[in-house]
DNA sequence: AAGAGGCCCTGATAGC
DNA sequence: TGCTATCAGGGCCTCT
């Protein structure tokens, strides 16, 4: 679920948090995740000091003085808590991003600072930790992935380039990181639905009009998310900590059977699967 | 090589 | 009340 605005806005409230920070000590609580988390991981941590903390595509990296890394993907449910010290020198809670209950079923990893400690918590556990040794490592951790749909990179004459012969559907390729890197199936429907394009278009049938219109909307549906504090969905017990709200601006995600947004547009919002993803589009005004 | 499909994993929810 | 089935989807894998 956490897709490039809601890893951008953990990024962000990370930073402020942990920046310069030194790390005391490592808990590990379960190991397993996507990769196993190997048996030194909590000594290759401590000591080390947060330069900063910054992000490519969906991936979290917590950048050491020392230049070295730990890369981080939340996966489909990873979250991350923050807890404080308070003067009493108790850890309080407050919730960083989604759940503002700090759960303890499903923790991996708790990462303690002098006065604050940050704690990873999975339940579906496909998300990982890994300890990267230096730049050119964490460079080949991105090497398979595409441009990130906010660069320069992603621009109409790669699109144009891609597609050439492409005989498959433009949502799979919009959620397809050799191709973009970032985008995630909420936000491909997204894209979709403003761009106008029906997501069962192969992606050679694409006009010169309709790349510029993915290019162009993908930026803005990216930044607007992250404007808006990204996407809490299936959440709903959430009474305080911090909510994205960009999950009221959806015009086709999860609105299956009800009318087409747009004023003038007679149609309703279908809901299909591409590729085992839910896929949702107008079935008149997405052509 | 491109494309289709399956698998990993747990919690929420639907249906009987 | 309790069981089973289905869905959620990011990334990676295999097979054709």
């Amino acid at each position: 679920m956490p897709e490039l605005p809601e890893v951008e806005i953990i990024k962000q409230n990370l930073s402020k948090k942990i920046k310069y920070k030194k790390i005391q000590e490592v808990i590990i609580t379960n190991r397993n995740l996507r990769f196993k988390i190997p048996p030194k991981f909590d000594l290759l941590l401590k000591n080390k000091v947060i330069g900063k903390v910054t992000r490519f595509s969906k991936y979290l990296i917590l950048n050491f003085s020392d230049k070295s890394f730990c890369l981080i993907h939340l996966g489909m449910s990873g979250t991350i808590h923050l807890i404080k010290k308070n003067n009493l020198n108790q850890f309080t809670n407050t919730s960083f991003y989604n759940s503002p209950i700090l759960p303890i079923k499903h923790n991996h990893v708790e990462i303690k600072f002098k006065d604050l400690k940050i704690i990873y918590n999975d339940p579906r556990r496909f998300g990982f930790f890994k300890y990267i040794k230096n730049e050119k490592e964490l460079l080949s951790k991105f090497s398979h992935l595409g441009p990130e749909p906010l660069s320069k990179k992603f621009n109409l004459k790669y699109l144009l380039k891609y597609f050439l012969s492409k005989k498959k559907n433009i949502k799979s390729f919009l959620i397809d990181q050799k191709f973009v890197s970032g985008i995630g199936n909420i936000y491909a429907n997204e894209i979709l639905f403003l761009s106008k394009i029906n997501p069962n278009k192969y992606a050679m049938k694409l006009s010169k009009k309709d790349c510029r219109r993915i290019i162009f909307f993908s930026k803005v549906v990216l930044l607007n998310a992250i404007k808006k504090g990204g996407s809490s969905i299936r959440d709903f017990k959430s009474i305080s900590g911090k909510r994205g709200s960009y999950q009221k601006e959806f015009n086709v995600y999860l609105r299956q059977d009800l009318n087409c947004i747009k004023k003038k547009c007679p149609g309703i919002i279908k809901k299909i699967f591409i590729s085992n993803r839910s896929t949702f589009f107008c079935n008149v005004c997405q052509k």
